[in-house]
DNA sequence: TTGTATGCGTTATCAT
DNA sequence: ATGATAACGCATACAA
């Protein structure tokens, strides 16, 4: 490994002097600084970021949490799409990335203990429970700290428009003729929530009624478990005329689902998802769905991130909602 | 942040007692270490890997190398499948991952440098353009390195089945009577070159003739453009009955071009797969391809590398083949 | 069994 | 404009 020593040698100057000279400080002669530069892309000098690092308690390096117990597995496409953009706009801003997790090898730490043992200068939760102690230690801690669809006091947060994604598909489908609408949720986030709530506001708005009936607990990403959703919506006296699904591929469940009662789509059954993951839009037929800004959201987060780690005096916490898209697709049948 | 330093004023001892305590030196008595370790805990004591690692010249922190330019990028299902396991198994060993790209902010460097700048102990090169001469001086250098799906001189790999995968597949379809095969095949890789040599040797092993017009060339995940690979086959005069294709992804590209044709799966047109990815086993029918050992993959690689980092005297390079498993599916007809 | 001294590679302060 | 020196937090060879 060749360092600032070995430069400083072969230049016949101090250690300080070549440090300065690499960083552009002004108070070194043009001539030496060229000699300097020079010498040190001859001998392929490299800094060492863990030495600047630990002088500088600035490691340019940020922790990404993904906590795959709530099942925001990095290979989800939504998440997938984020962890990209994260890394990509990160870089970009010469940072790099590291996973944040629990437990490293033999010893035990929460999130907090892990981004502090690796010096991160900041993380992004991109998913997680956030009623886990852990993860709200994390976010209350000192580290600067940005979350993914989620709002902590005094955090900044990127949030996807979940309540107009949700008034968006509702009023399309309404707008197709639909007044029997069947919702399929998935696990009680806030995430949820708030699409539910709007989901009921667009209804009563329209002047939908929502039977109780017609409102089923699934689980995100698991296509089984929105199959058996279907299957009981299915099995309604009054069965709706279109289903919405928590997201793209759990409507794949309930397309087998379908199938298997004979029932072709949109003709005998409208339904939506939500994500607007790439595979929803090369399915045939195309998925009425509406698309996150994934991406947008990764590259808001590292920004928003890096920003407040950068000038941390003038900082304040930043809520940016990412707007998504509707996607038409031809799921959802014209009975006007 | 508490220092060991803190810790040593705590317990009225020296810093080297401290930190021989907290590494459990034998030479130290059981009462300090029992006191030290003790108020190392209530005063939240933490180790700090990069001064561990400056000191050490060991960071516990290793590479992970997915170029996007060549399509693989994190968010397919197979990368991200082999990335998830990859980071499980490294943090299960005590190693935290990072990812290493080209050109890092302002600074710009290749893979190899990027790699030296964060002191990685090793990098899995997961996705590459393996003739890209900074991938190439990557591998070559004396980082230890584990290639995923290709193999360097003195470099273990991992390598999925990729003959034998594709042996399989072409038997299985032999068996059900098929006799027109078409294989629409990805960018030429050396993946590629194995599953196509081993395509054309199991034809001819089992007499089936290959004519040139059947095999064609598309992009991996790319639907589009194997959708279009499959119009020109159905454009030929002597169609094939049925249709390989690059991945299972790829699939979609074709189903929807067949579609058009009003041609239904499997009765008028049988396809498989390649990747094996959830996805193809939630789709209906269920798609005939072969499941490559991702997961298993991404463990074995972090294993290897490890296992090179820790005992670099006994190291030998090794090649891995990772079994996977044929998906039968329902996208072969018998027309035995 | 415990403590002293030194250095990993870098940057920052303060002299010169 | 340049250099000597210290310090970041830790681990280790060696002395006590």
């Amino acid at each position: 490994m060749v360092t600032i020593t070995d430069i400083s040698k072969a230049c016949g100057v101090s250690r300080a002097t070549v440090s300065k000279a690499l960083n552009g400080a002004p108070d070194v002669s043009q001539e030496t600084a060229a000699r300097i530069r020079k010498t040190a892309a001859a001998l392929g000098y490299l800094p060492n970021a863990t030495a600047r690092a630990l002088k500088m308690g600035r490691s340019y390096n940020i922790g990404v949490l993904f906590s795959d117990e709530t099942g925001g597995g990095i290979s989800h496409e939504y998440f997938s799409q984020i962890l990209e953009s994260v890394k990509a706009e990160s870089e970009r801003l010469g940072y790099d990335i590291t996973f944040i997790s629990k437990d490293l090898g033999r010893m035990s730490m929460d999130y907090y203990e892990h981004a502090k043992y690796r010096s991160c200068d900041g993380v992004v939760i991109a998913s997680a429970d956030f009623q886990d102690p852990a993860i709200m230690r994390l976010a209350a801690s000192e580290i600067p700290t940005v979350t993914l669809d989620y709002s902590f006091d005094n955090c900044s947060s990127i949030l996807s428009d979940n309540v107009r994604g949700m008034e968006a598909l509702v009023r399309f489908v309404r707008a197709k003729g639909h007044r029997k609408l069947a919702f399929i949720h998935g696990e009680m986030t806030s995430v949820t929530q708030k699409r539910l709530a709007s989901f009921r506001r667009t209804c009563a708005e329209l002047g939908v009624p929502v039977p109780a009936d017609y409102i089923r607990p699934a689980v995100y990403h698991d296509p089984r478990s929105s199959g058996l959703a279907t299957r009981a919506l299915l099995a309604l006296p009054d069965r709706p005329t279109c289903i919405f699904f928590p997201d793209d591929l759990s409507f794949l469940g309930g397309m087998s689902e379908l199938e298997k009662h004979g029932l072709a789509i949109p003709k005998d059954m409208s339904v939506v998802g939500y994500d607007g993951i790439p595979l929803s839009q090369v399915l045939r037929p195309r998925l009425t769905t509406y698309r996150q800004g994934a991406e947008r959201m990764g590259t808001e987060a590292a920004r928003l991130l890096i920003e407040q780690i950068e000038r941390p005096d003038t900082w304040l916490p930043q809520q940016i909602t990412v707007e998504g898209e509707l996607l038409e697709g031809s799921t959802v049948s014209d009975i006007g």
